[in-house]
DNA sequence: CTTCAAGCTGCGAAATCCGCAAGACAAGCA
DNA sequence: TGCTTGTCTTGCGGATTTCGCAGCTTGAAG
């Protein structure tokens, strides 16, 4: 009988986690270079367990384990948030958005905006530049609207740590 | 009389960054976990003085080394932008909005809302909780419009790396 | 000129990482 | 049942990395 099929992949293709996954994620969203030992006696696994769940959720992309800054001690001082809205198919807009080096996230919404997308640039001639010249630009794109950010308040990268 | 102690802070409070340590976060953005000796190479610096650097960025909360993942292959499976709109001061509903562990992300903006948060949960019912009960609830805000993610299509920590 | 603090370097000891071989276990099949 | 296969786990050396410390250099302040 079919117990457990060792839940190996859901339907869209995205890995399925146990909680021993889940936990070693855990602790690297705490800190990012805990050694292998110390997730190990965490979770209650051998530390070359740990090193090759690590290594796999690396490979398959699920987790990556980088540093993360807030933008503006960086040297990008200007930032906005772009709600997009598109005629046709959204997944060109997305890509197109996707390939610029200045998006840093972009996102396909129900409301009343089609894709958000959040735009990092060094100063306003660039962020008008990105917003005016090339996403007005874009084939398909209907209208845009822009919120300049003028000040962060919160970033968290703690899912599943509550 | 402490004239300029040695240009270490600007007058926001946020710590000076130079060239070297740049290139180092730069480094750790491209892999969290790379090694002290090989970011020295890359850097021309010794492993111990990199070593310190990084401690330094970590101590001074400019830079934080974290494993990100989708939300969604870790169980949350409704994600939302909230657009916030508020009577008189901002930062109340903006500190109120950054204590509610299911919101990722506050920034204060420019533009048809005042504030932007992101909200992360594990099901409609969660989320309708938040948005409707707790977010709507605060006082000072006096209206909210909500995008609910279909697709992440893009999310990168990139900054500098380009 | 002297003092002082900050930052960099080099080095040895301790801890960690890494690759590999072997064991354990469930699922599939004749 | 008995065999095979694939995945996960464990245990171990050797190579690599991390860590703490002492000494050196530099630049600013007194």
């Amino acid at each position: 009988m079919p117990r457990e099929p060792r839940a190996r992949e859901s339907r869209n293709g995205t890995p399925q986690l146990d909680a021993v996954s889940l936990a070693i994620i855990e602790q690297l969203q705490e800190d990012g270079r805990r050694p292998y030992a110390a997730i190990g006696k965490a979770v209650g696994l051998s530390e070359a367990a740990v090193r090759q769940r690590v290594q796999k959720l690396l490979d398959q992309g699920v987790m990556q384990i980088v540093a993360v800054t807030d933008p503006l001690t960086v040297g990008f001082r200007r930032q906005a948030m772009v709600g997009v809205n598109v005629d046709g198919d959204l997944d060109p807009v997305a890509d197109a958005l996707s390939a610029m080096p200045e998006v840093e996230y972009v996102v396909m919404t129900a409301g009343s905006f089609d894709i958000l997308a959040e735009i990092v640039c060094e100063d306003d001639d660039h962020l008008l530049d990105v917003i005016n010249k090339r996403i007005r630009a874009l084939p398909g794109v209907r209208s845009t609207e822009s919120f300049v950010y003028l000040k962060l308040k919160k970033q968290t990268y703690m899912w599943g740590t509550r």
